[in-house]
DNA sequence: CGGAACCTTGAGGTGTATCAATGCTTGTGG
DNA sequence: CCACAAGCATTGATACACCTCAAGGTTCCG
């Protein structure tokens, strides 16, 4: 059996997603109440966490890795309408049953909660309330601006929305700043970007290989990026370059 | 001057939207709270009720009419991201500059609040916060369905969508039921059905001519659509004609 | 070494955009 | 009451971006 469940009291003060997810605004009482109902699940690169349409007997928030929410068509036509990254929630209290797959794309732990216990403690518990609102204000924002993608944008502004995004999440993370190279590494197939995008995987592989021509991107290997210039990539996106993101 | 400010203590009990919008789950004292704070503004069709960047100094919810939410890019390409409806509400709290336009498709009618004092009273009473919650997992819910509409479908699904999203809503609000014959008028023009579905309104009248033709739909005149079977009508949308609704 | 998974590249087809002309409604002013 | 303009919608001809189908390349692992 690839799946791993761990019952793990362990202190949420020293979790790495404690300042973003769902408990980000809880205090200390609030903090052992949670981690008295929560446990651990571990999912290799490429499980489905959960399948489309089956009872959801859980929420969480991932850890660490990186997951996906697809749609499927009858006839096979697949549509990713969200990433998930560590500190994001998975789930929707008040409701049994999944409305999409969520897929690992590489290995995944994430932070578990009975969705029951979770819902009596979120009616308890206004800073989780709070908390769970504000992100999901800020994902509508995210699936909003995707719909300018998807809708209205070239493949090539689609390509370079896609990397913009993954390379400032990245500088953000690493605490590097937007003024020298951003370098990562991809963290999906290029069938998942197509997915993503709304492409096919060979538009994809094209679009990459015209922005690695023109030196928009430099590429060691297939998912080794270096983005020299973050501004000239959000120009490519089609986005305002001096939006407020270059201070 | 076309805006229209009315200070109105009215009753929210008989607010045509008390049972859907965001005060749905307030009690009576709650409601005395809001009505304190209330005040109704009118927008005729074609006004721009929310420039994309300025300060949002209230929060609402529209009681009659159709708006838009839209996101255009520096070159003119936009993309219309919600369509706002009786109940729904409009502006973010805990944010000041609004991040799309809200455009009156109809006239518009709409309950607003002033953003600092609904945001204090929303921390004073979890009803509101509650409500807001589930209405924007609603919204986030939409907004992925979209994506798959946006980034899968033809030009021939996506009208079909759109019409059959808005002919089970008419069929929903005068509850007529999905088994007989639904007639209602198309509360957007072409192009605004365009930026919905990320389409020309060349290919939108092409394919709209072409489901007449077809006799999925029948049109008197431009706008009043007869969908004699909906069931057809969401086959042709690419979705699963017997997911439940046609209980 | 062989196979599997992933990726790249090419050739040709197709769906939708673009450009352009025309038609239908509605409202306005002479 | 007619003439005209403005806004909205339809239809046609053509262009091109992306898809489809196909072959071959790279990397990794048993």
């Amino acid at each position: 059996m690839t799946l791993n469940t761990l019952v793990d009291h362990s202190n949420c003060e020293d979790c790495p997603i404690r300042h973003r997810a769902v408990c980000a605004r809880c205090d200390a009482d609030e903090l052992i109440a949670l981690e008295e109902i929560k446990y651990y699940r571990s999912f290799e690169a490429g499980q489905t966490i959960i399948w489309s349409g089956d009872q959801m007997n859980f929420v969480g928030s991932v850890v660490s890795g990186i997951a996906t929410l697809t749609q499927t068509m009858e006839d096979g036509r697949t549509q990713m309408v969200g990433l998930l990254l560590p500190s994001d929630f998975v789930g929707r209290p008040g409701r049994d049953s999944a409305a999409y797959d969520v897929v690992a794309t590489t290995d995944v732990v994430m932070c578990c909660f009975r969705k029951k216990p979770f819902e009596d403690l979120m009616n308890s518990t206004p800073h989780i309330a709070q908390r769970l609102l504000q992100m999901t204000l800020d994902e509508l924002d995210a699936a909003r601006e995707w719909m300018l993608v998807l809708g209205r944008k070239t493949a090539r502004e689609k390509i370079a929305s896609l990397l913009s995004i993954i390379a400032r999440r990245d500088a953000s993370v690493s605490q590097k700043g937007l003024s020298g190279p951003i370098v990562f590494d991809l963290p999906l197939t290029r069938e998942a970007m197509a997915d993503y995008l709304g492409l096919t995987l060979e538009t994809v592989s094209r679009q990459i290989s015209a922005l690695k021509k023109d030196k928009v991107i430099l590429l060691e290997g297939k998912r080794h990026v270096t983005v020299p210039d973050i501004g000239r990539l959000m120009e490519e996106a089609g986005d305002d370059a001096d939006g407020g993101f270059l201070v």
